[in-house]
RNA sequence: GGGGCCGUAGCUCAGUUGGGAGAGCGCCGCGUUUGCAACGCGGAGGUUGCCGGUUCGAUCCCGGUCGGCUCCA
């Protein structure tokens, strides 16, 4: 922390608003709470002017993997601009919860800067879809401010549209009269009115889609009402509050400009298909939409700040509470203070702060600001996590935490200890808040908890750069020094022990002074020796300051996460600096590599999953057949193109595609199931006479289904009376999914109510389940919940699905509903056992809880009988707290039973035959267990009989190995009888039985040992593998019937492979090999005689090589005719250089 | 989506021109010591995540895969 803070005290109340309210109409003095600020724009749309509160979506979107996080309040009504959907009320306002930090508006760093940068807020906005346009969305945006609110109406300015002259676009004249006719009203002068560019007034949701002008208002908090001319100049003194968009154009391309594109798709070069595509983006048109529509946006936390009083969000009652947690937690009073920073760039006041400035007021305002992110994102389902939205979360939980660590001195889980404040404040308007507030302290505290290891894991690699960077500057330094008083500088891993030479770094003799300073993983040592590193003692050791590498700081940076504000704190404090130059170089390099992936992944990603740009508006696919049946008559609608790559896709209402060609098929009615609910999408065909198209997804846009695929033969067009027809693998689906619903209810009655479900996947090959449970449920918990399952299917139990009001079915007892899953008015029950129309009519029946019952719009089996058999395949951890279970069904269900008992029968026959089978059947065997699919159950029981068998084994290892180390030591007193002697040497050359490796070097080591003078060649025969198979037409359940290979792997039968016999051998020596093993005695290395070379020089007479260090070495060759030949020479060798 | 790092004994981790798998702590046994986070001796404990390739030979090099950490988008 520097010691001298240099502030500018921010007033908390500016005098310009105190003028502002005393101007306010009729003399009011307006002070709203916040809470009351949000009613008064609820209530006066709906009161006032007829409209509809609808709750903000939640803050997670769980349906658009386009979005990562809600960013704006038009989130959940895109569809109604789009006109995939219908609106169910044409005046709608709402507070939306928003998170801008990640993707196109990232405001992440800028929080805690300055007064008004959050990552969450919410967006107030009345809409109209179809409905009064601007003439009343101004009007009404007028009378809030000034009537209700009382704003001063001269310091309000608005903006319009002014027109692009290169785009086509006119100006909206409309709005501009509108708004100085209703500033002539109240008096305002005409001069409050602006145009605005394309950039600030003229609103877009891509490049083609429903688009118009906005009109902004802006308030001017000068005292004396100058700032006008400052509008949209990025000026603090006059700010926007409201933006009204009036969305009354869809922009799309021209006949010419679709040639353009289909050219730009099909061009050869990379380059000019980029050109012909921004050209194809010139020639588009604006066409009028038949239905207008108005979304409006006010930022919730800016106007109350506002209305109380302040610019700053942060002095507002929204924040105040929750400033005043950190300060009792921290210790620190806040005293609203700003960093002053220096420099123009962006950059530079990144890396300024550090010398000057209150950081801790920052601190506070980062901590306040991220802790409303990090409760609502987790209380609506997020974890922070390695990627996607689950990294933005992590991100700001560690930036809110390093501040507060940084600044704040507060080392233990702390955002944890906010989350109760978080909720008082907000938990009135947005009432999930309440629903589980541990939940969100017990995720953020585990988080914290594991960024703390993260800091530690960093903190070791820090001292690493710094013990370098140390070493650098000390060697130089003393470089200038007379050799009296240099001094040496140790710097190592773990402990010194204070009797290494202490070097003199550049005549490299025991130096006088030694200074220490130790890094390493040596415990609480370690955070003793981090002290000693004092600013003082740095300057003793190097006359320049030391300088931490780019490299080390990016490494600790992307490697470690160590932040890199902290890698440069702690340099600062103990004398050191950063090379920060180097660090943003390579920072920049790395940004560059994502960069350039990304755009390639951005072209086929916004072609392939946003298709709903091109769809036609008001389209709808007529698909409650996908319950019944597997075939059905229907009218083709149109066709959605889909690009390769760079183009746009398109729709096109009459086709034709012809053979070869991918596309999606849009039909007037379906019998697709579009993937939902986790249940997979179906394939199928699409037939007309000979016509075919194979349909490999199933998507829905809205309320359009689109079947995508490839002509495989013929051609479609639009009107053609076509037959869908669904793959039969839905069966399997089906049964898998009946079986989800059972296991889901198993799971509770065996486990406790508890069980939530976390997610599925259900397919034709299984199913798969994630659900909460604290720990691994136990074999006997599997077995229960495989019996009840199996038991639901036994009593051959009716599948009922109904249709029916979202408030009745929640009334039933038992119904399952996934947490933070938002449910549409009409809902469909799925009940297994019991009528759908029994439980609707008598709900707290407690016979219920012995039913599963679920919201579910799936495909199901229509009598628990039809899944024939369930066996869980595996369960396990997916995250913490997150269990996952496999299951089977149908024949797949049989099958692993099958061949688990076949496998325990196997283990059982290996237990009871002859020892010297067991280690190649134990192998054989663990391969199949890995490979192959089984119960669980089975899997337990197979793995317990395998540790059985591992221990007979070794036993079985360790008394081969004793009597080989018998047959050595007998073999080695042999040896030394018949030894050669070359004056005190003892020459040994001798072939050896095959035995492995191990055994031959101990009794090198042996000789050597005894004969203090020794050279030592072995050679060894190995025989050739016995080639013969023990036969898999004795393993048991073998199907001797010849079957596809292919299929073989997944029968653990015929996995187990033949055994090679029993045999010590080295593992990898095959047929006809060679070993060669030579080992000398220190004075004979010293005279010359290197192990190494002596195997080198005769390991080619058997066809291979080798090598290996002095006093041991070995080689391999493929020919062991001639070892005796190989053995001879190496005698020679020996004998001539003795 | 694209990078970086890690995976070795129950735990924390060493292990380089590729050549017999180690340390500390913990555990078991014996001894010394009347007491302690004590000392000495001995011992058990390993599929070096998994699969494949290169090689006479792979913990080490290469490719793939799984798991963990981390950065960028």
């Amino acid at each position: 922390m520097p010691r001298h803070l240099h502030f500018r005290r921010l007033p908390r109340r500016m005098p310009c608003l105190d003028i502002l309210r005393s101007l306010a109409q009729k003399g009011r003095i307006v002070t709203r709470t916040a809470a009351q600020v949000r009613q008064d724009f609820i209530d006066f749309f709906c009161q006032k002017h007829g409209h509809t509160f609808v709750p903000s979506s939640p803050v997670v979107p769980h349906d658009d993997p386009t979005l990562l996080f809600a960013n704006a309040g038009m989130n959940q009504f895109k569809p109604y601009f789009l006109g995939t959907e219908t609106p169910k009320h044409r005046r709608v306002v709402n507070t939306q919860k928003c998170i801008r930090a990640g993707g196109k508006h990232n405001d992440l760093d800028d929080v805690g800067h300055d007064t008004y940068h959050h990552t969450f807020f919410e967006m107030l906005g009345n809409w109209s879809f179809g409905d009064y346009f601007k003439k009343e969305a101004i009007a009404w945006a007028w009378e809030l401010l000034t009537k209700v609110w009382g704003l001063d109406k001269t310091r309000l300015h608005a903006t319009y549209f002014g027109g692009d002259a290169a785009e086509g676009l006119e100006p909206d004249l409309e709005a501009r009269d509108l708004w100085t006719e209703t500033l002539r009203r109240d008096g305002v002068d005409a001069s409050h009115v602006h145009p605005g560019d394309k950039k600030d007034n003229f609103w877009e949701m891509g490049e083609t889609g429903p688009c118009g002008p906005c009109s902004e208002i802006h308030i001017d908090l000068t005292p004396d009402k100058s700032a006008g001319q400052l509008i949209n100049a990025g000026d603090a003194r006059i700010i926007e509050i409201w933006n009204l968009v009036f969305i009354q154009f869809n922009r799309d391309f021209t006949q010419r400009g679709k040639e353009l594109l289909k050219k730009s798709k099909d061009a050869s070069t990379k380059r000019e298909s980029a050109g012909l595509y921004l050209e194809a983006l010139n020639q588009r048109e604006l066409l009028a939409l038949p239905a207008k529509h108005v979304d409006t946006g006010m930022g919730f936390e800016r106007v109350t700040a506002i209305l109380q009083g302040h610019n700053n969000n942060y002095a507002t009652d929204v924040f105040v509470p929750i400033i005043q947690a950190i300060e009792s937690i921290s210790g620190h009073v806040y005293g609203g203070r700003i960093v002053t920073r220096v420099g123009s760039s962006e950059r530079e006041n990144r890396y300024a702060r550090f010398s000057e400035g209150d950081m801790r007021d920052e601190a506070c305002r980062v901590i306040a600001d991220h802790v409303r992110t990090l409760t609502f994102a987790v209380t609506d389902g997020a974890v922070p996590d390695k990627d996607g939205r689950g990294y933005v979360l992590r991100r700001i939980l560690r930036r809110a935490v390093r501040f507060g660590w940084q600044y704040l001195d507060m080392h233990e889980p702390f955002l944890c200890r906010l989350v109760d404040t978080v909720v008082q404040t907000m938990g009135e308007p947005f009432p999930e808040l309440k629903k589980n507030p541990q939940h969100v302290k017990d995720i953020l505290r585990e988080e914290e908890e594991s960024f703390e290891q993260t800091i530690e894991r960093g903190l070791r690699q820090w001292w690493h750069g710094a013990a370098q960077a140390l070493m650098r500057a000390h060697t130089s330094t003393q470089r200038d020094r007379p050799p009296d008083q240099r001094t040496a500088l140790v710097v190592g891993t773990g402990f010194w022990e204070g009797t290494e030479a202490e070097l003199d770094p550049v005549s490299g003799q025991p130096a006088e002074k030694c200074h220490i300073a130790i890094h390493g993983s040596a415990g609480d040592q370690r955070r003793l020796r981090l002290v000693d590193l004092t600013p003082e003692l740095v300057r003793e050791l190097a006359a320049e300051p030391p300088v931490i590498s780019g490299e080390d700081a990016f490494k600790l940076h992307d490697t470690y996460g160590f932040p890199i504000d902290l890698t440069q704190v702690m340099a600062h404090e103990r004398g050191l600096t950063v090379d920060i130059g180097e660090y943003e170089r390579l920072m920049e390099e790395a940004r560059e590599r994502a960069r350039g992936t990304r755009a390639r992944f951005t072209a086929t990603a916004e072609a392939l999953f946003n298709p709903e740009y091109v769809l036609r508006p008001g389209g709808r696919t007529e698909d409650s057949y996908k319950y019944e049946a597997d075939e059905l008559e229907a009218r083709i609608e149109g066709f959605l193109k889909v690009a390769e790559e760079d183009g746009a896709s398109g729709f096109s209402s009459g086709g034709p595609i012809r053979t070869g060609e991918s596309a999606g098929i849009i039909t007037d009615r379906t019998c697709f199931y579009s993937e939902q609910g986790g249940q997979v999408a179906d394939r199928g065909v699409v037939v007309e006479g000979s016509a075919q198209f194979l349909v490999d997804d199933t998507r829905r846009f809205g309320d359009v289904v689109v079947l995508f695929g490839t002509v495989l033969q013929g051609e479609f067009r639009g009107g053609d009376r076509v037959r869908l027809r669904v793959d039969p693998r839905r069966r399997a689906t089906m049964k898998n999914h009946t079986a989800t619903h059972v296991l889901n209810w198993a799971l509770r009655e065996v486990l406790g109510d508890h069980v939530q479900q976390k997610g599925s996947l259900v397919d034709p090959e299984k199913t798969r389940f994630d659900f909460s449970h604290p720990k691994a449920l136990t074999p006997e918990e599997i077995e229960r919940v495989e019996q009840l399952v199996n038991d639901k299917i036994k009593a051959r139990l009716p599948v009922h699905a109904e249709e029916v009001d979202q408030q009745q079915a929640l009334k039933i007892a038992g119904l399952r509903a996934v947490f933070g899953e938002r449910y549409p008015d009409r809902v469909r029950v799925l009940s297994v056992g019991a009528p759908v129309a029994e439980l609707i009519k008598n709900p707290d029946n407690p016979r219920w809880r012995d039913v599963s019952i679920e919201f579910c719009g799936g495909t199901h089996v229509r009598n628990t009988g039809d899944i024939e058999h369930f066996v869980i395949a595996s369960e396990e951890a997916v995250a913490k707290g997150v269990r996952r279970i496999v299951g089977l069904t149908g024949d797949a269900a049989k099958t692993a039973a099958a061949a688990g008992e076949a496998l325990l029968k196997q283990a059982e026959a290996l237990r009871k035959g002859p020892p010297d089978a067991v280690p190649d059947g134990l192998a054989a065997l663990q391969t199949t267990l890995t490979t192959a699919t089984l119960s669980a159950r089975h899997r337990t029981k197979l793995r317990g009989a395998i540790e059985q068998l591992q221990k007979l084994a070794k036993e079985q290892h360790k008394s081969d190995a004793a009597g080989a180390a018998d047959v050595m030591r007998q073999k080695v007193t042999e040896l030394l009888a018949h030894a050669e002697k070359k004056g005190d040497t003892t020459i040994v050359v001798a072939e050896m039985p095959d035995v492995p490796l191990d055994q031959l070097k101990t009794a090198a080591d042996m000789l050597k040992q005894k004969c203090g003078s020794a050279a030592v060649l072995f050679g060894v025969r190995v025989a050739p593998e016995t080639g013969a198979p023990a036969g898999p037409e004795s393993e048991p359940g073998a199907q001797a019937t010849g079957s596809r290979p292919a299929s073989e792997r997944e029968t653990p039968a015929s996995a187990a492979r033949p055994s090679p016999g029993p045999s010590l051998e080295e593992r990898g020596v095959g047929a006809g090999k060679a070993i060669l093993l030579a080992a000398m005695t220190p004075d004979l290395i010293k005279k010359g005689l290197k192990a190494g070379d002596l195997v080198k020089v005769i390991a080619p007479l058997i066809n291979g090589g080798g090598g290996g260090p002095p006093t041991m070495a070995q080689a391999g060759g493929k020919n062991p005719e001639r070892l005796a030949e190989a053995l001879d020479a190496g005698r020679k060798w020996i004998v001539e250089r003795l």
